[in-house]
DNA sequence: CAGACTTATGCTCGATATGAGCATTTCAGG
DNA sequence: CCTGAAATGCTCATATCGAGCATAAGTCTG
């Protein structure tokens, strides 16, 4: 009953991963480091250093701020990823070995995607890496065409017919498929089946087998790093829609349009217009500054801020919980 | 640029705490066990042993297991609490020394306090540690009488009229002063905040000094388990607005009175029982069973049960981001 | 320089959802 | 058989949501 803390003390490297939102041009882009070698894209990460960091965060603004030359802003928490056989490739990238590598990854936003002092992180798109997560202008083309009949046989794979049954119930609900509704915030749900279907190249690659994904699935990552910038974006895309966290990636003015297109990159579908601006005064997210953008290539737009001042009460809750007077 | 993982390999232990929760006569308890010394309760904690377990989650039911043998159902990571200064507490309840210790907390959902088969483990309800979150009867004595007067002092305390005025729009935004709504779900920053302001017993503990707190400011937990427990409460109390999870807490049948206890008995607040059921089965939560309790005192209550099958569409959501049609 | 085109912004309407009560049903107990 | 305690059923005014129409104010093109 009494636990021994002591018996656990053996090779074990905590990592801090980051993964780092900025908007530009209306699209949210991931900061990418190249890998040092096997070229493939990764995060920044960096060990945690428990003599030298008070604080995860502490130490994640530090190197950070080393390797990319990047001051963090909002800063959050994401998940601790320790499963076994994170540390293959993990080692491979970082030189550790014979240690178990966990990661606590977080996620960073910050307004406007600034150039970098360091050539071998940059800004890029999310939709690289996650195409079929991109609804913006339709459902796209990887999903109808590649994705879903690619599952179906997946599920068909299955032996007993009660587990193909699952299998299809759980493809449906995660990718929207006959009639059920895509849920944008599940996009983490969707890359982790796509591995274990065998659709993304990281899952042959970990079990050390020849590439077999299909084509246009998007640029895999070093290591499990494409999961984790998954679960950054799921994250976000909840996040929004009870905090208003978008105001992160915003400059200090901006019009409404600009605050859409935000919106939609990250969400990954279209919003509607008149209604997103109803909503954001009802909810006196923004105020007007007056002055006006006219480079907008039709009538000129009038500049926003964010409104912090009226958040004092409960900007933002979920639903269906009917409250009832004090009792 | 090239991270070292190796330069980050010293004493560094990884523990694994759980928030258990269960409900028991429509409140919800929460999973203690009696310190090993010191006389204050803590939560089931052990360490992460990198050579027996795969992942986190095989460490935990395992463990637990052992500890209390009990079998977790629901379960998802919390967060990763590695701040320094949490090792010394920690260190003397398990016997490390010497380590950084990280601990990795997750939540556990199980229907129905089972006994246990260990006399060191019980069933507590959560509101002995958080007495001024529970509003089901009108808002706390302990609130107004004890709490407020002690937070307009301690926004007092601040040197310059600026940091006044700051600590009191935060006093104010969490605890709901002053017209602002009461959100439950900020159990954890009001945890937090008491912290600061040395109204817990915990806030002066750690720093070595004599118990400053006030009387009726619920038990203090070993370590920071009160802090990791108001992270549990504060994350269930979102996740039922906008996941299923309540009914991991219920049993196969149930009456609609039951759910909506333990709905309340989460929350901290009553709801409103019509709106309540109507929101139930506009969501298509619940099933009749045909079969009903009479147990009640009353008219006999209907039993229900969770519809998982009507989950498949997106039968939960937050608010305000208006979608469009297919673009 | 007028008319076409673009983008911003305003407004309305019907369908739903939400907050609050009132009314009826169906037991257990004296 | 009357009464109290729940459980259920219904209604209504108000707020919110999804959609679409209309107008304003610039740039661009011929």
């Amino acid at each position: 009953m009494k636990p021994d803390l002591n018996a656990a003390i053996q090779p074990l490297v905590v990592g801090l991963n980051a993964v780092i939102f900025a908007a530009s041009e209306g699209e949210l882009k991931v900061l990418v480091t190249e890998s040092v070698e096997g070229g493939e894209p990764a995060m920044p990460f960096g060990p945690f250093n428990p003599s030298a960091h008070r604080t995860f965060e502490i130490g994640l603004r530090e190197w950070v701020r080393d390797q990319t030359g990047f001051e963090l802003g909002y800063v959050e928490q994401l998940y601790t990823f320790g499963d076994r056989g994170r540390e293959a490739p993990l080692a491979a990238l970082a030189g550790a070995q014979d240690a178990r590598v966990l990661s606590v990854g977080y996620l960073g936003l910050t307004p406007d995607a600034r150039p970098l002092n360091n050539t071998e992180a940059h800004w890029d798109s999310w939709t690289r890496f996650f195409p079929w997560e991109d609804h913006r202008t339709g459902r796209p083309s990887i999903l109808t065409k590649v994705i879903e009949p690619a599952l179906r046989s997946w599920c068909d794979e299955a032996a007993a017919p009660g587990r193909r049954a699952a299998r299809f119930d759980r493809v449906r609900a995660t990718f929207g498929l006959d009639g059920a509704l895509w849920n944008e915030e599940r996009a983490l749900d969707r890359y982790e089946l796509l591995y274990e279907a065998g659709l993304v190249a990281e899952a042959a690659r970990d079990r050390g087998e020849p590439n077999a994904a299909p084509e246009g699935m998007g640029v895999a990552m070093a290591s499990d790093h494409r999961r984790i910038l998954a679960t950054a974006l799921s994250r976000l895309r909840g996040k929004i829609k009870y905090r208003p966290v978008v105001f992160e990636l915003m400059s200090d003015s901006f019009t409404l349009s600009d605050l859409q297109r935000v919106v939609e990159s990250v969400s990954g579908f279209p919003l509607h217009k008149q209604n997103f601006r109803r909503a954001l005064d009802r909810a006196g997210f923004v105020a007007g500054t007056g002055r006006v953008e006219s480079q907008t290539g039709g009538r000129p737009a009038e500049l926003y801020r964010f409104a912090r001042e009226n958040l004092t009460a409960g900007a933002a809750l979920g639903l269906s919980i009917p409250r009832a007077k004090e009792g």
